[in-house]
RNA sequence: GGACCGGUAGCUCAGCUGGAUAGAGCAGCUGCCUUCUAAGCAGCAGGCCAUUGGUUCGAAUCCAAUCCGGUUCACCA
């Protein structure tokens, strides 16, 4: 048990003799103590006036000289100071913390809970590159499945690949048109870069052939459409042409969007689309041959990604294979009543009694809709694992969808509902706001690593260190480092909270940094190189004659809260609160290692003052450099040896 | 318009299950490398915690309203 649950179920006993008054353990507000105060936790007793009927004063000092007395073993001393009942903690405890813990690799695990968790992340589009948007997603999911592992769950990481659809026609499309037979090998390019390249040809294409029919509807010629979207075109172009509407730009630019959308469907090049994707779902043997071998140049790309930014899964599922299930669902879903069929055929939900809308699930002619897909698949993946809790690494302008999907799943009763659960995070952006891909302002992947590599090279060459490294020992730690710069940059924010990149100022690699982290690991490394001691070593009892000093104490209890801040990551889903806890352990140990008094260490090890002390700060390290190294590789990041 | 998310130092963010004088990093300014790695340490400066009201012994934190920014409400995925 943590020291604070111990100080709180020992404080909960307290308030049981002395008031008669059960209290639920965790309603006990504990703080660790201000440094100006002495004491390292607080229990704060302004609450418990309501039934001790003395003053916050009186109420602290009943309850420190209880718990005094009481467990003399824990509490060697109190203060109070208004409602604050400041508790020191006996340094035998610390110290007895201490010599149980340092050498326990796998820090604040926990026992396995036997619980199963699928956490699905990445789930890339097979038309083109990943982006910084999907770094993000990737760095959390992966984290998050550690973090999960790590509070005693058995994870699933599983990456559904959307690998079909009209997008996907784009690119097999241009290349068909442009590319003269060109492949990955016949032009030396990274085979998701190549299909990328001709999904922004058709893009160009499209929004060329899009223009003069653009041109046309603003002059009131409507020749290029009929039916339906003709009558759509005439009212958008009638709008428009209002006074009130035009000068509103909000609504004009919205009206202009949709004229553009509807050009965009008239052009010759999205028919040919349109037609290769029919052609594809009828299994036609010429598109399905080129849809795979591009799908594979593809897949062959994303690999060296994933390998290089240490990402994987223990599944794939492919959209192809799954984009038609759903139907079943939606057939038990009209016996049991729970939805219903509109004159047109189509297969309706109604979700008004719940605050939204209705939602469409199969359409007048039979085919599904991206909701009916993902009912069949959470029905799916339920029907693989049986997992109790399913989570979506999925950005937040999903969350209405995520929404609906459980809330569906729910009402049809599927018991893949209950364990749904959508870990939502914002944009990443830049100052501009968000990248585009028509506007070639996305920040590519592999360009990003490289440039972040590039810098970490750079760094370590200022340095001046590391001399005798070879040069693919050299080539090993850039990877780390810049790899390690960027992770840390997209994990240490919370997930749910959108955040700017500036490619201008690029990642810093000093401060709140991976680089510093994993610098603070390498010092300590270092030491213990220094000191001969090996994972292996035996570090002989610490005989606490003297009592602890402040920064060794502080970096023990900084170390025993490790365990709580690791459930604390898991009960919020965010990694950042590893991230934030890691850099505060780091930044402790650096003070620790480099306060000097008249030009003597403080808190020197290897030429510690005495034998104990040396052994006691051995301790103190080690346990650090486990924390410090288990932290990061919750996050997905590695820690050198040296750097 | 409805729903959801955010607004804390010049910038990027912690703190938000109510607790002491609101914390970091970056940027700016001072110092510190003969001694376990200066990707570091110590310090200075920087704040009407969007606004207004409420609840409370106590509010950045909870509630209400307002303002600003974002996302979403497709027979797209």
């Amino acid at each position: 048990m943590s020291v604070v649950q111990t100080i709180r179920s020992a404080a909960a006993t307290a308030i049981k003799e002395l008031y008669k008054q059960d209290i639920p353990v965790d309603d006990i507000a504990i703080n660790v103590t201000k440094p100006e105060f002495e004491g390292e936790y607080t229990i704060v007793v302004f609450t418990f006036t309501k039934f001790s009927r003395q003053k916050p004063e009186e109420t602290g000092n009943t309850i420190g000289t209880y718990l005094a007395a009481r467990f003399p073993e824990l509490i060697a001393g109190f203060n109070v100071v208004k409602g604050f009942l400041n508790l020191s903690i006996n340094n035998d405890y610390w110290v007895q913390y201490l010599q149980s813990n340092f050498n326990n690799r796998n820090v604040g695990h926990k026992p396995a809970n036997g619980k199963k968790v699928m956490v699905e992340y990445s789930s890339p589009n097979t038309n083109k590159p990943l982006h910084l948007g999907h770094l993000r997603n990737n760095f959390l999911g992966y984290s998050i499945a550690e973090i999960l592992k790590a509070n005693g769950y058995e994870v699933v990481k599983a990456n559904l690949v959307n690998d079909r659809g009209i997008h996907i026609c784009k690119s097999m499309l241009a290349w068909q048109l442009f590319a003269h037979g060109d492949t990955p090998e016949s032009t030396g390019i990274k085979g998701d870069h190549l299909v990328g390249d001709y999904y922004v040809k058709f893009e160009t294409l499209l929004k060329e052939q899009a223009e003069p029919i653009i041109a046309r509807v603003l002059e009131n010629d409507f020749r290029d459409f009929s039916g339906a979207d003709l009558e759509r075109v005439e009212k958008l172009g009638a709008l428009l042409h209002k006074p009130e509407i035009h000068a509103d730009k909000e609504k004009s630019d919205k009206i202009h969007d949709e004229i553009k959308e509807l050009a965009r469907n008239k052009t010759e090049i999205m028919q040919q689309a349109k037609i290769m994707l029919q052609q594809w779902e009828a299994g036609n043997p010429e598109v399905r041959t080129l849809w795979s071998t591009m799908n594979g140049w593809v897949y062959q790309g994303f690999d060296v990604t994933y390998k290089r930014l240490g990402i994987d899964f223990d599944k794939i599922y492919y959209e192809s294979e799954t984009y038609l299930l759903g139907k079943d669902l939606v057939e038990d879903g009209l016996r049991k009543g729970v939805l219903f069929k509109k004159e047109d055929n189509s297969v309706w939900i109604d979700l008004t009694n719940d605050g939204l809308d209705q939602k469409l699930l199969l359409r007048g002619d039979g085919t599904s809709v991206y909701m009916t897909q993902d009912l069949g698949t959470a029905r799916l993946k339920y029907d693989d694992y049986q997992m109790d809790l399913s989570i979506y690494v999925v950005a937040d302008e999903q969350n209405y969808h995520f929404k609906v999907l459980k809330l569906i799943l729910e009402k049809l009763q599927e018991p893949a509902a209950e364990g749904v659960f959508h870990l939502s995070y914002g944009m990443v952006e830049l100052p501009h706001g968000r990248m585009k891909s028509r506007e070639g302002t996305v920040v590519d992947a592999d360009d990003m690593i490289t440039e972040m590599v590039n810098t970490s090279a750079q760094h370590t060459k200022e340095s001046g260190k590391l001399k005798d490294f070879s040069e693919d020992e050299l080539q090993r730690l850039y990877e780390v480092i810049g790899l390690g710069a960027m992770k840390f940059f997209l994990l240490r924010v919370d997930p749910k909270k959108r955040m700017i990149f500036n490619p201008e100022e690029s990642i810093d690699f000093h401060g709140f940094t991976g680089p510093f982290i994993q610098y603070s690991h390498a010092r300590i490394k270092s030491i213990l190189r220094e000191a001969g001691v090996t994972d292996t070593s035996h570090l002989d009892t610490y005989r606490h004659n003297d009592s602890l000093l402040p920064l060794e104490k502080s970096l023990i209890m900084l170390n025993e809260q490790f365990g709580e801040v690791l459930e604390d990551a898991q009960k919020e889903m965010s990694p950042s609160v590893i991230a934030n806890y890691a850099f505060k352990l780091a930044q402790e140990f650096n003070s620790f290692y480099a306060e000097k008094v008249d030009g003597k260490y403080t808190y020197s090890i290897v030429n510690a003052e005495s034998e104990e002390k040396k052994n006691l700060r051995l301790q103190i390290i080690t346990h650090t450099v486990h924390t410090i190294r288990r932290s990061m590789e919750l996050l997905g990041i590695e820690v050198p040896e040296r750097m």
